[in-house]
DNA sequence: TATGAATGAGATTTCATTCAT
DNA sequence: AATGAATGAAATCTCATTCAT
């Protein structure tokens, strides 16, 4: 990379850094171009060298943190990926992604304010930038990896993601209508039945992974 | 009521009519208070003679309409009430609500843009005018008639409500994953799962309800 | 006075008092209607059956106060009318009234900011209601009752008022340049320069007093 | 200066002259920052990129004006320097300002409504810009000069000062209680008065004022 | 007399965006 | 590429005064 491509990166993300900063503790609505440029010393011009308007860039700010959040987690599950069961992995990467948010309640309540379900399918099924983990394409693979079949796998994973975000964002911000750990063990079992209910029939074996033990199989 | 207060509750309520229905096309942010009252027909300060500011009339409206959606869906309980189990009383109570924000997609964005568990229980669980419903009386009425005794029954409603809204805010506006019919089901049946988790044991007779086994009280 | 002429008076009274309270803690142009009337507790269209305006309640009230003052003052020298010199009776109602205001800084405040010459003049120099003083007939006894004459009694006064006022004023509120009592001392010297440069000649005897002894004019 | 600079200046320039002159035929309170702005022919928003608010502006007039009094008497004192005696320097200069002032009333009435000794002594004891005056070594240098010593100097000057400004003020706007030339002979007394009071013991003589009589040195 | 709801012009201020430098 | 002065529409809110009751 050029010295001047790097100068430019590090104004992008001087101002996305301190966007993200006054965003989350004046709101979005409430905080001005003004401060953020001068908060981040560059002229006001230079913030529409790199960004459209301000929805842009608390757009681009929601990917990022978002994106984030996701490669954390499918990092976690990825080292122990053959030892679990599809049930079990997709626990572990909720809890992780829960656990990530309740220890950053400030990113959480900016994700949640500016959510929907558009900008986060976005967010998370469609990489923006070389870095960004295509999340489609982990779930798509643990998918593949289970044993079973799953009816509708997509909206079974809907109603689990707005059933978690929805109660922790409530429970970790205001403890409302009770805290995280009281919370957890009645929601864990609810996505537990969820996934339940989704659950078909034991997949005949396919092709790629097993050509070799057709002898296995019974059906 | 005098005259008087006749004509000061049109205005306020005028005002309120107006409101929605800016905030409700154009947004909240992109709404000014010039705009409400001179389509209210009123002069800009009266406004502030019933709204402290902006904010004050938004959220005096999420109260209104809260209110009114659960009072019908409360309504339509009623008639069926003893013939009804405490799950499918609750369930037509919930398909209900669904049904009215199916039919009035902009009440629903209005409603669930701007809200949040603190001004949502506050909504349905405070009376606010003397016209508002206590919700909190109906849904204690409903499981003091259960047979059953319920875990956590906060907890649970808690988490059945934030399931509902936050999927069928998708569906139905954005037909995201899928549209309302297609999710219905699963939801339904998630809902249900979530409410056997939480059922305890059988109730001891209470009077009312097991006059003929007395017998069996020991007390 | 009748019933309802009381009750009038008691009105008044209660705005005028509220009316100062905040003029003296807020300033007059920060000070609204709204604010004086809710505190006086009477309704906002009463103030107007009053007051014609927010002016008109500030000078009735720089009247009764300013002429408040200059009572108490007359009637300190009043006691000792036969016993002092003219000078003397002079620094003593001012040394009154600079004790007043000493002991009163939010009254001078009040005053000072509000005073110009013109209102002033028509505070003192005119009788306003019953109970005001008419300290034009004070001032023209006292120089009719010394035995000098004096060239521009009015002219003296007027620097004397001016000086003193102005100088007190930065000193006892501000302390700037130094305080009162270092002030004292010059302000009191000077005032008697003044007064005595404009001392003219000996009186020839009045007629009221001594008709009978012309011979002793010499003029 | 850069071009853009002196654009800067002229706008700042016109927004002062303007507001002056509202201020002086509207008066301050009655005068909107609309109205400067549109006369000026500048934006609203390019006001406060130069002004606080309406205070600052005129506080910054306050200063400007009073200032520009000053220079021009202090200048006209300078020529005559080593002729005139101490009193006669002090009576010029005070001289020179009451007709500076006595010529434009409307700067009188200005500074006079909204001048406290506060204000003004900052206006012409500090340094507000690189123009302005500095009246304090004015002074200590004309007290440096005399060839006496004086008590409280700068009781003296505050003296002079309130004495001839609430005078002057009355008698040039309004005549009241006489025109300004029937006050000068006595006030121009008085002031002698009063700096005769604050005279002292003559000076140990200095090298450069006296090193002709040397003889008459003691120490 | 007394009330206080209603007025509505107008005040101050903000701020996203542009554009000449 | 970077600047930051300038814009000016539009936002929120105030308040002295009126007038129907």
């Amino acid at each position: 990379m050029r010295k001047i491509d790097i100068n430019k990166k590090q104004k992008e993300n001087s101002l996305l850094k301190t966007a993200f900063e006054f965003f989350t503790t004046k709101g979005f609505s409430k905080t001005s171009i003004s401060e953020i440029v001068s908060k981040a010393g560059v002229a006001k011009g230079t913030f529409y060298l790199y960004f459209k308007d301000k929805y842009d860039i608390r757009n681009k700010l929601i990917y990022h943190k978002a994106s984030q959040i996701f490669r954390t987690a499918a990092q976690s599950v990825e080292a122990e990926k053959n030892k679990l069961s599809f049930e079990d992995k997709l626990m572990k990467l909720l809890d992780n992604i829960i656990d990530q948010f309740s220890k950053d309640k400030v990113l959480l309540n900016f994700i949640s304010k500016n959510l929907s379900w558009g900008i986060f399918k976005n967010a998370i099924f469609n990489k923006n930038t070389e870095d960004d983990i295509d999340f489609r394409k982990v779930y798509s693979d643990m998918l593949n990896e289970a044993p079973y079949e799953f009816k509708e796998p997509e909206i079974m994973l809907f109603m689990i993601i707005e059933l978690v975000s929805s109660t922790c964002y409530s429970a970790i911000l205001y403890s409302e209508p009770c805290g995280l750990d009281t919370l957890k063990p009645y929601l864990y079992n609810a996505i537990r039945l969820i996934i339940d209910q989704h659950r078909g029939e034991l997949k005949a074996a396919s092709n790629e992974i097993s050509s070799n033990d057709q002898g296995q199989k019974i059906c």
